[in-house]
DNA sequence: TTGAAAGCGCTAACAT
DNA sequence: ATGTTAGCGCTTTCAA
């Protein structure tokens, strides 16, 4: 009953209107909730339309609503280059190096086809942030925000300059009516592309040059001083850190909080090593330390994944975490509840933020006349084994 | 020079059909590389393409030729319960509980906002479907396919039944013009509800029930085969297997293509442990094997991740993988090559299976005639250092 | 080869 | 409270 007229193309609100005996005027009023439509009218349309089995054609309403009702996640990168050891507010490329996924060919033997042809170039910035436990997080604040609107967002990766031009052409047709984005690079031009286009967006993380643009960030300094905090509070005397990459502002602030902290109890000299959020990189960052400093018994590792390598290094020392070290990371990823022994950590809330950044949008697009607002979230200590 | 007239209304194909002196029609033609267009005309028109800064409207070009040139990246569940133990074809939700992801408001500071409210309820399962590698490799492919035709996926979750109606409504209002379906359920009833709808989808991996809809697969017992003769070839006599959950053909074929390979060699009988595809059912799988039979020297697993398990629990048992125990792995996931010692595994090459798909989907909606094809890839074996 | 004109399905004044 | 009407920006016959 719902899909005989398919065929004979969908129906529309003329269908509907003829079946209800009212105007089309009126239909949209029903089906768009606008008040000052009778009941009993209400009715008969709400009928017709069952009946029918009328859906609102999108192009139709967009054309004249001049909204696309839909906007872009985009994930975004660095130059045109291969981009460099990725870095993301909190949160990096895992140490899994992945297969490279160029080969195998795969014959398409039902459909006598052969396989799509895979090029390996585009796939390697993708596969570095799908083994990233934060990228995933960001899509589940950001959907569980916009499913209940009915909007969708969509996927679009901008790694290349190219993609990036492709993305401020798909906003700039309407495509989407903003972008929310996530840039795994300091120097990303992205944010600047899309203001320069006068398109509205929401980045994740304060960019690395200022740029007249919402976004949703973490108070990293004062995680890192929560960190700090539980170190000492917990007796740690002997205590180093393992920082992130110091190109991107998360980086460079929670190093600052975290010798600000130590500083202010007497501790000025931190011993420091560098890593790249990654667990290898942050494996190796202990190794050093540890050469140096035998006698550490407290480190705080600027991201989780540097704290996992960290900790499966001190095992392989002989040191017991937390009892002869103790060990803090950042960000409550999966791989902080996971690491042996479970991480104490520094909550980022990333569901949040990221939902966040679709509401700092969605009310952007609501009234564009409002100036650009930016929300800082507190990080929590969140306690586990290892500290 | 290509901004100012944004204020005032994005230039239209009349601006620059005034521009340049032509009609509508004609810089249509243009825009659109209809042939039968004087060379200067064009010349002209490019020319005030560029001056006017014009992008064409997409919804006002979607409404007349009836395409949205855009298509749904769907990842589909079960039913509205909690999903259980998901299973995809030949992958699924990795070990790590991850953090329920509720706790922690992050009060806003600079915008005085407060924390957008996450609810966990929706999710969990994207937490699962974002654990499991298989998910990123998906869109790799996909991505990698669509983007140079210049259409984007829209991601969309349809884990509950009032998702999945949303999905085929989504379909039905032209928003999309199709769907990528991957389900992580057997018994998933999306594939019927979109075909039934008569729209547009592909789907990955052959549905549990016979749908009349196109999808790419594995031969699974091809690699099962593969599996088997590896192990063989290697001197392996004392074989055991642990299987992936039988409720989905994956699992199923790969334990009967094992089976049967093993049988036609003169091994009817094998020891088979089940698992869930993750690691820990993967490492209680292997446990129970070793306690029933603790001569074995060769381990086939249905996937990398219960692989990954089995190693794990081989080494803690004092087994030396490969000397002692041969193992061999299934989908050459990230977790194969980052496993100690990387695992010899049967490469499911999922970026281009994911590409076919997009394809399939494109070579429907290009000729809707024509009847729905299927394609099954071939797997091969990856020899690393377990087996 | 180009232009004129119709119309895709919808919303939003404006009239009633 | 409801109907009439005028487009939104584009593609596409149909004429010229």
């Amino acid at each position: 009953m719902t899909e005989d007229s398919r065929a004979a193309g969908a129906p529309t609100l003329e269908d509907v209107a003829k079946a209800a005996g009212v105007s089309r005027a009126t239909v949209s009023r029903v089906i768009n909730g606008v008040r000052n439509v009778d009941p009993v009218i209400q009715a008969a349309v709400r009928d017709a339309v069952a009946v029918t089995g009328y859906t609102p054609n999108r192009a139709a309403r967009s054309l004249v609503t001049r909204k696309a009702d839909s906007i872009a996640l985009v994930v975004s990168g660095a130059g045109d280059d291969p981009p460099p050891v990725a870095a993301t507010a909190g949160s990096t490329a895992s140490a899994a190096s992945a297969a490279s996924a160029t080969d195998s060919a795969g014959g398409g033997r039902n459909g006598g086809r052969q396989g799509a042809g895979f090029d390996g170039g585009v796939g390697s910035f993708m596969t570095e942030v799908f083994a990233d436990p934060f990228f995933g997080r960001v899509v589940t604040g950001v959907v569980n925000f916009l499913r209940p609107r009915g909007i969708h967002p969509v996927l679009m990766f901008a790694e290349t300059s190219l993609a990036r031009d492709e993305v401020v052409s798909y906003l700039r047709q309407g495509s989407a009516d903003g972008a929310l984005v996530v840039s795994t690079h300091a120097e990303d031009p992205l944010p600047a592309l899309i203001t320069d286009a006068g398109l509205p967006a929401v980045l994740y993380a304060r960019p690395a040059r200022p740029v007249r643009i919402s976004y949703v960030d973490l108070a990293h300094q004062d995680g890192a001083r929560l960190a700090a905090e539980r170190l000492l509070a917990r007796g740690c005397r002997r205590i180093a850190t393992i920082a992130g990459p110091l190109d991107v502002p998360a980086g460079q602030d929670r190093l600052a909080g975290f010798r600000d902290t130590m500083a202010r109890h007497g501790h000025p000299y931190i011993p420091v090593a560098g890593g790249e959020f990654t667990e290898e990189s942050g494996a190796a960052a202990m190794e050093r330390l540890l050469a140096e400093h035998p006698d550490l018994d407290g480190v705080f590792a600027a991201n989780d994944l540097m704290a996992v390598g960290a900790c499966q290094v001190l095992r392989e020392r002989g040191r017991r975490v937390p009892d002869d070290v103790a060990v803090i990371g950042f960000d409550d990823s999966r791989a902080a509840a996971s690491c042996r022994p479970p991480l104490t950590t520094v909550r980022q809330p990333v569901e949040d933020m990221a939902a966040e950044m679709a509401r700092l949008l969605l009310d952007r697009l609501a009234r564009p006349d409002r100036p650009v607002t930016s929300v800082i979230f507190e990080p929590t200590l969140v306690r586990r084994a290892s500290a």
